[in-house]
DNA sequence: CGGAGGCTTGAGCCCTTTCAATGTCTGTGG
DNA sequence: CCACAGACATTGAAAGGGCTCAAGCCTCCG
């Protein structure tokens, strides 16, 4: 398992993100980290009021869910290497459900305590991790439009371009291609759609020629064509 | 129009949800604060890179509502007296669509800078304003696992159970009795289902004896029949 | 008193689900 | 190397929840 994110690359990058100074980023880079391979479905964070920690993602792809009673599940998020896990939980909004792997991966964690000195020391850290808790709130917004207004086809082709434009952000997509390790299933519970139909909405897809799906990786043929159906626009990523 | 939230009854609650202590409350008292009512419809706040105000409401209901390519519209998020509007704005993320009044009612609005100041000397409230962000967003989720696995009976009985606890925290609802003000094609609008629909629904859940509704009113009869058909669990609002 | 927005109701259709069966692939153990 | 289990993908047929279209009514407000 090659990690596609190290951690020095993972606060770099956060730190250009959000124009933090150098001693920001040194005290980060500093920030004693432990790093743990897991398997597909481990789980990595659930919700508490007493927060103990802190991950993000190096390898592998991770789901955000929850579970209804009646045993139906939503996938409300989804994270790619490079992305924190469920940063709503760090400062104890207990709610957003829980976050497991969806592939083997790996993931660094943070004691929290070890976190707060650091923004204690630096006030514009904070502002970038309230700031990341705002995109991930912008992300969950754009999704409540697509189960709420979106078609079947329109809600696909929209998660297909969004995995595009993020994972294309960590170097994992190359063109218009890119792994998408989810199944049919989980595809149908991040779109609330059934995975049967999920099957017949992708077939379509690929015969109007639009993506090319290899087993579990996809290639998307007609940017604008998918993008178009999609309704997307990349805007609330940033 | 009477306000149902006062200035300093706002910060007052908001400084004892989040443990702030006197100084920091003091600070925030002593924000200046612009006062505005506003008509039904009025926009408050709109996504932008650069954000210069930020506001809450101390009246009447407004929503946050995306609009969709095909004039499709999908309300995301819905504002009771006592909430921050639109606070994913403030740090700059930019698309969480815009807020605006449902209601007429009125809004306090404080000016950024000032706000950074307050924060630069109280970093404690920069914790509370993020973790008030990330129930935002927790808020979401549960709302993205409605859109996604509940039928039209479960979300309508879960947006009135929402409606209910939240109203009932600022003290708009007696018993199981409050104002609703919004139309059938606004519930349409924020549960993803036709008016026309909502319609129908809603007359179900009267006949069942769930509920009453009078004219923009609602009285739960039956709070542990109506959770229990919404499977609604409180958790996600703190 | 007229108009507009909101509510209600009916009929028919369609997208998506459900149910069910079959095909394919991968890893495992004998 | 083959047999087998289990997870995943695919396909068909039928049912249904919610939508669309359309009309009528009510209520509020200018």
């Amino acid at each position: 398992m090659p990690e596609t994110v190290s951690i020095e690359g993972f606060w770099n990058s956060f730190a250009a993100r959000n124009a933090l100074d150098g001693a920001a980023l040194d005290a980060l880079l500093g920030l004693p980290t432990r790093r743990r391979k897991l398997g597909a479905g481990a789980t990595v964070a659930r919700g508490s009021p007493t927060p103990r920690n802190c991950s993000f993602l190096l390898s592998g792809f991770a789901q955000g869910s929850k579970l209804l009673r009646d045993g139906g599940r939503q996938i409300v998020s989804i994270y790619v290497p490079g992305d924190f896990l469920g940063l709503g939980h760090l400062i104890g909004a207990s709610s957003i459900g829980e976050a497991r792997m969806m592939t083997p991966g790996s993931v660094a964690t943070i004691a929290k305590p070890a976190l707060d000195e650091v923004i204690a020391a630096h006030p514009a850290l904070q502002t970038a991790l309230w700031r990341q808790t705002a995109v991930e709130a912008s992300i969950f917004s754009e999704w409540l439009a697509g189960l709420g207004r979106r078609d079947a086809q329109s809600r696909i082709a929209h998660l297909l371009c969004e995995f595009a434009v993020r994972l294309r952000a960590v170097g994992l997509a190359h063109g218009g291609k890119f792994d998408l390790p989810m199944t049919q299933v989980q595809i149908a519970d991040a779109t609330g759609l059934t995975s049967v139909h999920v099957n017949r909405v992708l077939n379509g897809l690929r015969e109007t020629g639009l993506v090319g799906t290899e087993k579990r990786s996809i290639s998307i043929h007609d940017w604008r064509g998918l993008a178009a159906i999609a309704d997307f626009d990349p805007a609330y990523l940033g």
